[in-house]
DNA sequence: GTATTATCTAAGTCT
DNA sequence: TAGATAATAC
């Protein structure tokens, strides 16, 4: 027996030993699950299965990668680079990408991501002249990916009789059409959204046998980790990509299924059972990660649960020490609470900053706890919320290079054809955008071809859009004989992304551009790791870099600076991961379970296993805390503990001592969050808007600035001339310094209120 | 067309 | 509370 495979337990080790024909794994927390998947994978690879022929599909990529290399440490060769590993989405991209021209698609389409969907959306509400409150561009965007993740294309929607009466009865009869132009403008600017990718991963199978056919020799192996968590469409697909050989293994947990929000349907688990009658199953419940107390109270959060598969998660660890809960009064209370906490057990038990995690239900509560581990000065990486690609800049930069890749991609085209500011403004876009549409085109067709179309701009906006589109296609050219780094310094250069950057001295463009050096430097290693890994093609384009940027998220993103940080995010993101010392935050009624969720009984299952999840991420210890009041939508609201702790077992759990609490009484207690509050107001953003109205300030006030002195001047009863507006009396003024203000009465155009520091004034008597 | 300010409105988990 | 949109002046 392979040396390796003596590591497992009896029931892991059946599980990896069985290759051949359709299994399930039921793998309870912590129970080695990632371990199994890994060593049945190297095990293949022992017994010469061919590494093409093995297709893992994984919940992060950087999961895929993660197993990747340790299948390599055990196997020792690097042929198992080979494998096709990777989320659902990214593995799909990169099949369509190969098989695009079947589906009527370029191969450089562009994958748009949520704000992409949405403006497309809102744009399509615009044109047909609906009101985007009854059609909520969000409820809109949803409801697409609710029909592409059932399968259900835009033709076959309008002509269901139940859906079209059913938006009938919503009041939205027109949801039909919206999702009809959402889809064709998609296609015309060549790009995919991300029900797409599987949608038209079906698509393809469904309609093109030879390609089913290809795929299903291709991967010979089939193996799904986070099964709980997968869609209709994605289980349709494995339906189909395993049909020949049905060598289909996949791992899961009913119990942690926390994407139903998403279209996840714990279903398939029954509908595996159905499709393959003679699957074998093997149940993981033995749970080597947490403490006996953690798991205990778990399982006593989870029997609360009615719709379940059995299954019971026991563990040989220890004791350990029981939950404890933690109260605070307020969300700041929380976050020193925590932060305090966390300084504590790393003083008493020499625990390191990466050992701790706080999690939480929304992003918007990781505020207060940034705050608390700043002052400490401990180290934290905030996972999830803005990411890196979802900055501003960087959104601009990736624009430029989606549109070099595809011309076609109008929201792109929208996002920089006048960024930087060239003179190309609202009016101009907008009519473009009536242009193509009416015609079935792209934007950048209509520009291309603007003689052929009556656009109505006038010559002097033509040429500047059309100096634009010869810009990007001087990039476009350069594509292939340029490597990513080169192009990307090319583009954010000419494109005059980097100087505008560059010139803006104040704190926030200083960081902008430091981001921007941040990417570009990002794309330097890729291309030095494509050369290294010496493809025989040309891996190291932009092109390439650009295949799924979409589709990276915060988790895949590697912290250079260190690794030893607290890590904070929020329950979901914190899915398949483990930590010594997990903090869950914000466990009150409303908050979580979350209000939106409360009213049926499925939802607030979702939220029992989002709330067994958390815990049993935890391998030493648990803190559950809570506050009473949390300022929420801008004001204090006062909050009840939530359900889940009186459902926990009080024999796991212990309440922190109430002398550790300092005993605010009300007023102090006002004023501590008042402080708290002010001291946050000055330290964001609001310092660097003052310091760029300051700076515009000192500005204008330089003794030099003639229309300054003399509007300094201007007094009440001064008749005065304007540009625009002509001879004036002057009413009032009021205001200090550069603030001031005067009301002029004009003869032609009337009273009108103006800021002496921007009008431009001649005093005539 | 551009830049700044005022007003409104939504507010959740993720590929 | 913040981000998006509308309004205003240049």
């Amino acid at each position: 027996m392979e040396k390796f495979l003596k590591e497992l337990n009896e029931a892991q080790r059946e599980a990896v030993l069985f290759t051949d024909g359709p299994i399930m794994v039921i793998a309870g927390a912590g129970s080695g699950k990632t371990r199994v998947l890994t060593y049945k994978i190297a095990y293949l690879l022992k017994k010469n299965i061919d590494p093409f022929n093995i297709l893992a599909l994984t919940f992060t990529n950087k999961a895929a990668n993660e197993m990747k290399e340790r299948i390599i440490n055990i196997v020792g060769t690097t042929d198992a680079h080979n494998m096709w590993m990777g989320t659902f989405h990214s593995v799909f991209a990169k099949i369509l990408r190969r098989e695009s021209l079947k589906i009527g698609y370029p191969n450089n389409f562009t994958i748009y991501d949520t704000d992409d969907s949405k403006s497309v959306i809102k744009s399509v509400i615009k044109e047909m002249d609906l009101d985007d409150k009854v059609y909520n561009p969000g409820y809109v965007l949803g409801r697409i990916s609710a029909a592409k993740t059932s399968l259900i294309s835009y033709e076959e929607y309008n002509k269901s009789d139940e859906l079209v009466s059913e938006d009938r009865m919503a009041r939205k009869p027109l949801f039909g059409q919206i999702y009809e132009s959402y889809c064709k403008r998609c296609y015309k600017a060549s790009a995919m959204d991300f029900d797409d990718l599987l949608f038209n991963m079906h698509m393809l199978l469904r309609n093109f046998p030879d390609a089913l056919l290809r795929y299903q020799k291709k991967f010979k192996y089939i193996l799904v980790d986070e099964y709980q968590d997968t869609n209709h469409c994605q289980y349709i697909i494995l339906k189909q990509l395993a049909a020949m050989f049905e060598n289909i293994c996949v791992v899961g947990d009913d119990a942690q299924s926390i994407y139903s929000f998403r279209g996840a349907n714990i279903q398939n688990i029954l509908g595996f059972q159905n499709d393959y009658p003679d699957f074998k199953i093997f149940r993981l419940e033995q749970n080597y990660r947490s403490t006996q107390n953690i798991v205990n109270a778990a399982n006593s959060i989870i029997v609360n649960n009615v719709g379940k598969v059995h299954k019971i998660v026991w563990t040989e660890n220890e004791n350990g020490e029981k939950v404890k809960i933690l109260k605070a009064h307020s969300d700041s209370e929380e976050g020193s609470i925590v932060a305090n906490s966390i300084f504590e057990n790393k003083m008493n038990f020499q625990m390191q900053n990466k050992d701790f995690a706080i999690l939480y239900r929304t992003n918007a509560q990781s505020r207060a706890f940034e705050e608390s581990l700043r002052k400490l000065n401990i180290p934290y990486r905030i996972y999830g919320g803005l990411s890196f690609y979802q900055r501003k800049e960087i959104k601009d930069l990736i624009a430029y290079f989606r549109l070099t890749i595809n011309n076609n991609d109008d929201e792109a085209l929208k996002r920089i054809v006048n960024y930087p500011a060239r003179g190309i403004g609202k009016t101009s876009i907008e009519r473009l955008i009536i242009v193509a549409s009416e015609n079935n085109k792209s934007i950048w067709q209509i520009i291309e071809n603007f003689g052929d179309y009556k656009t109505g701009l006038n010559t002097g906006t033509l040429n500047k859009l059309s100096e634009f589109i010869t810009m990007v296609k001087s990039f476009s050219v350069q594509l292939k004989n340029k490597d990513a780094h080169e192009m990307a310094c090319l583009v954010a250069n000419s494109s005059g992304i980097a100087r505008e950057l560059y010139d803006d001295k104040t704190p926030e463009g200083i960081s902008r551009h430091q981001n921007i050096e941040e990417l570009l430097n990002g794309i330097k290693d890729f291309v030095d790791r494509q050369e290294s890994a010496a493809g025989e093609e040309n891996t190291s384009s932009l092109a390439e870099f650009m295949q799924d940027i979409a589709l990276v998220t915060d988790a895949d993103i590697k912290d250079k600076d260190g690794n030893d940080k607290v890590s904070i995010m929020t329950i979901h993101a914190a899915k398949g991961l483990e930590f010594p010392y997990v903090y869950i935050s914000g466990v009150e009624e409303n908050l979580f379970p979350s209000q939106f969720n409360i009213n049926t009984r499925n939802e607030l299952e979702e939220e029992r296993r989002l709330f067994y999840v958390a815990l049993t991420r935890a391998m030493k210890r648990v803190f559950i805390s809570f506050a009473t009041t949390r300022y929420r939508w801008g004001n204090v609201v006062s909050c009840e503990p939530s359900r889940f702790i009186e459902e926990l077992d009080t024999k796991f759990i212990e309440f922190e001592n109430k002398k550790h609490f300092k005993p605010f009484d009300d007023d102090s207690r006002l004023s501590f969050d008042k402080f708290e509050i002010k001291k946050y107001k000055y330290t964001g953003q609001t310092v660097k808007k003052n310091l760029v109205k300051i700076t515009q300030a000192i500005n204008s006030a330089t003794p030099n600035n003639p229309d300054f002195i003399s509007n300094q001047n201007i007094q009440v009863g001064m008749v005065v001339e304007h540009q625009r507006f002509g001879k004036g009396k002057v009413i009032t003024v009021e205001g200090k310094q550069s603030d001031k203000k005067a009301i002029v009465f004009f003869e032609n155009v009337g009273q009108k209120q103006l800021l002496l520091k921007y009008a431009k004034l001649k005093v005539i008597e």
